[in-house]
DNA sequence: GTAGTCCTTCCAGTAACTGGAAGCTCAAGG
DNA sequence: CCTTGAGCTTCCAGTTACTGGAAGGACTAC
């Protein structure tokens, strides 16, 4: 298999499957051409990364996933602590995202946004009431 | 005032500070010896800045809004819909968020956790059950 | 043979800082 | 006056995970 084929199979791009195999994600063989000749098992892999990368795992979190799923002697128990960690900070992002919104759509909310200058919302941003 | 006490009362790293010197956020002057010497109105914008960084905007974001809270000729509209738009893309990433959340806690509740090899949530990243 | 597509590598840029090194300035103590 | 320590300066490099683009080789079809 070429890249392109890869690419569309994995539904990823080229430029991130070159990448992949920069940082040593994968290591493709090649063919006499100096193409890249992927296997099914390195398509395999780039899904596997995908996903783990769709779930918003950093890529030194897909390293260790991958290593622990090639490893037989793996404990569930690392697999589960990574996935724990990872969720709690998810977590702690939405909230974060959350208090963002709440603040911002009041604020929003008191902006009547017409053709006037005077503005709530640049007013919070230059000293905010104390809550 | 010097930058150490500007980091202090705006609560920003010193670091940060010269970062939004160096991409023409803020434009302090210069003491003889070379230190950058604040005026109250320094600390004013650099107050705004971290305000509107907490609520998530981008840099360019900051120094658009900057720019509109200095022209007394502004629409609020103009605030307004930047304001919009980010509350959109905070929604985004949210619900995306919500989902990762979703799926990978499913996944860790499915996962005994403890030494044996067999992992759902490996099993799941390796050939996800067509949902 | 040539047009067009696919592949290769390499370099640079993105966002918003952060860490660290080398070196100057300043205030206080002896 | 000298030293010590904190605070300031600049500059360079690194972070995350790609992405864009240039220059050029390979392959397919006509």
């Amino acid at each position: 298999m070429n890249i392109g084929e890869v690419a569309k199979r994995s539904n990823l791009p080229p430029k991130t499957i070159r990448y992949y195999e920069e940082i040593g994600l994968i290591q493709p063989l090649r063919s006499g051409n100096g193409y890249r000749a992927f296997q099914e098992a390195d398509l395999h892999k780039l899904a596997f990364i995908g996903r783990a990368r769709a779930l918003g795992f950093s890529i030194e979190d897909c390293r260790m996933l991958l290593h622990l799923y090639e490893d037989s002697n793996r404990e569930s128990a690392q697999v589960k602590k990574m996935a724990r960690s990872h969720l709690q900070q998810i977590e702690e992002k939405i909230a974060q995202l959350q208090s963002m919104h709440s603040t911002l759509s009041t604020l929003v909310a008191s902006c009547h946004g017409d053709g006037r200058p005077d503005c709530p919302i640049l007013e919070d941003l230059a000293e905010p009431p104390m809550a």
